[in-house]
DNA sequence: GATGAATGAGCCTTCATTCAT
DNA sequence: TATGAATGAAGGCTCATTCAT
């Protein structure tokens, strides 16, 4: 979880200097991200990439093979910063609520990248299968930290012992109840501010763990 | 609720005859539904729907007036499907267990549909807004249905009351949790039939309920 | 001159009953005419004009063989109308001012009717070779009516004895500057009224034939 | 009237070399206006434009918008042409016989354009208004040039004084004269050649010019 | 390493005309 | 006679990618 591994490195360059590949990709993603969110990424032309990144075509195509390659790119750096984002928090996250605390943190993320994360849902389809199971994977590994973060605080005896397959789902709940949010807000946001989202959905989410428990 | 309306009838025709058009757009939507899905809107072509429908590009296009239209007829055939098989077990809803059931057969119809639901968070987004947003209203319209379960199983004394808002977001939860198994079952079913997952989410959402109760 | 030949009995039709013929191409004109105007030729549909005739496509195309006959149709028609509102005022033009009084007529017939000559000219040129002439003589013929008047008020004194040549020219110029007041009344609006038009053209007119004999 | 301010420059352009960007539309434009004479704007392809002007459709594309594009551009061509060669009279023009030569130069002029005037007549209403207008202007800035012919012989004595509407009118006069040559040639040149049409009008519009001093 | 002009396959859509009913 | 659904060739335009400079 410390090792920051960024998987990028498997897209391949006619560029060696390795530093300025790094440099002129992250322009590239920069302004894909962007224009990808504004107009998806069927609607986003090669050119319009390469000239709000500062790039002839020319030269964008030497950092990258394909416009797929830079959606892979974009949804990969989605991912890390959402990882990094929450995983900041799950340094810190120890004691009794420590869950709730995390699962502040990530929806509050979910909140900020809502775009992003919606992109991810919309266009991963349009990823080489490969890529695509790259994705799929960086997706999960997300769920994982949450495995992680309840496999400690049942250890650490914060919280009641939970059946391994269920402490599962109730992480792959806490994701994708993440995520409703982004494809939701819409409609939620009448009723429900982030913060009253966040707090009931933390306590249905509690009320699980704890409910279970008695079960 | 028991009004079944077809809202397609908003997307204007040439042709006169409307029981040739009701037919001559379920052979459209049925192609186009099948080619959505292996390959996605943007990678099918007009031609392939029409040639995979049985008409002519031209013949197409006297009951159509764009790729969009299609998409719109094809999100809008399988909310109603979608909605026809929940109304379905809705009607014999009563008693106890009645959010057990009704959950179970709607996650059934998530993993059947499967791929159509998963179409349509892709590809809404390639709608034009007021399509877009007759596809989103179509959404909370089935979540709606499970509120309105809720409302009767309280009413009727079968589940301890629940605060309004509460009930609201219990219900978004059942319906994205639904979701949650098509764009994940890839991961999920190494370890859950749909069936494990029917049982265990369904106690995690009734827990929710109940635990509610006692918080 | 008096003998009014519809020209249009050329276009073969599928009809017999020659009565229904000439009222149903008297719908496609009227209809065509206007939809020429508005959008021109090209961007007119034969739906549109069936439509806008009241009959359907299919019935249409029984009165009329193309999209082209029809074009011929109504260049015709615009042509018998400005024949007609001419040869109106030669039947009553004698003396001196015959000339200022058929030149004044004309020109209105021209500002009234200027879409229509607006038209033909560009127009014409998408109709097959063979109607194309048929069309270049009519406007020809118009000019002729022109020539006849100059003819009649030399041989009964009323004019001075003009060279041949002359007079046909003269004729062609009547009939251009009419419609030059159609094609830059946008601009000569400005300064004139078509009644300003009349009169200082009829002087130039007149002068070149006055002027013309003292040369 | 000395600068030649070519108002090409509003079509915009991908690309980016502006000596290139010329070139280029030169060898469209050519190859358009053959095709549009030919065959008339709508049955010309743009395939057949481009392989004309000997680029890839592709590349035409980066050079121009759309087709009407291309049409504003030879209408433009067009004019410039003739307000060239127009101008090219009017620099040596004074004396008594200005106006004379200017109307020869003139017709002649549109004796070897005959086509592309016919051109614009019919093809300036397939224009987006706003270029419409601009061909329009263009028209009358040729009428124009002769207006200040006359304004010069007059103030240098050459030419009795005429009325100031009257002469902006002798000019409208003059150049549509010059145009009836191009859509009447198919018929008057069976009696005149363009010497004996120059002539005959030349008398006619000085004519107009002496005689309306004593009228 | 960078540039940007060139390419051409391919897409969505239109519409004059026909023909079975 | 009348209808209107069906046809399919063809058209304008886009855009990811390449390559000479």
């Amino acid at each position: 979880m410390g090792i920051k591994l960024s998987r990028t490195g498997d897209v391949p360059t006619q560029i060696k200097n390795s530093d300025l590949v790094k440099r002129r990709r992250k322009q590239i993603v920069d302004a894909a991200v962007q224009l990808f969110i504004e107009k998806g990424f069927h609607k986003t032309t090669t050119r319009q990439i390469a000239g709000a990144a500062g790039l002839s075509t020319g030269s964008m195509y030497e950092y990258v093979n394909s416009k797929e390659d830079i959606l892979y790119l974009v949804c990969d750096a989605i991912h890390e910063e959402v990882e990094e984002a929450v995983s900041g928090v799950l340094a810190s996250a120890g004691g009794r609520d420590a869950l709730s605390r995390v699962i502040r943190e990530y929806f509050h993320v979910c909140n900020n990248m809502s775009d992003h994360i919606l992109l991810i849902y919309q266009e991963t389809q349009s990823l080489p299968v490969q890529w695509r199971n790259r994705v799929l994977e960086n997706e999960v590994r997300i769920t994982g930290m949450f495995v992680r973060v309840l496999e400690n605080l049942v250890s650490s005896g914060d919280l009641a012992p939970l059946d391994e397959r269920l402490m599962e789902l109730v992480a792959h709940n806490i994701t994708v109840l993440g995520h409703m949010w982004t494809f939701r807000r819409w409609f939620l946001s009448r009723q429900y501010s982030i913060d009253d989202y966040v707090t009931i959905q933390t306590k249905i989410i509690l009320g699980t763990c704890d409910g279970q428990n008695s079960a």
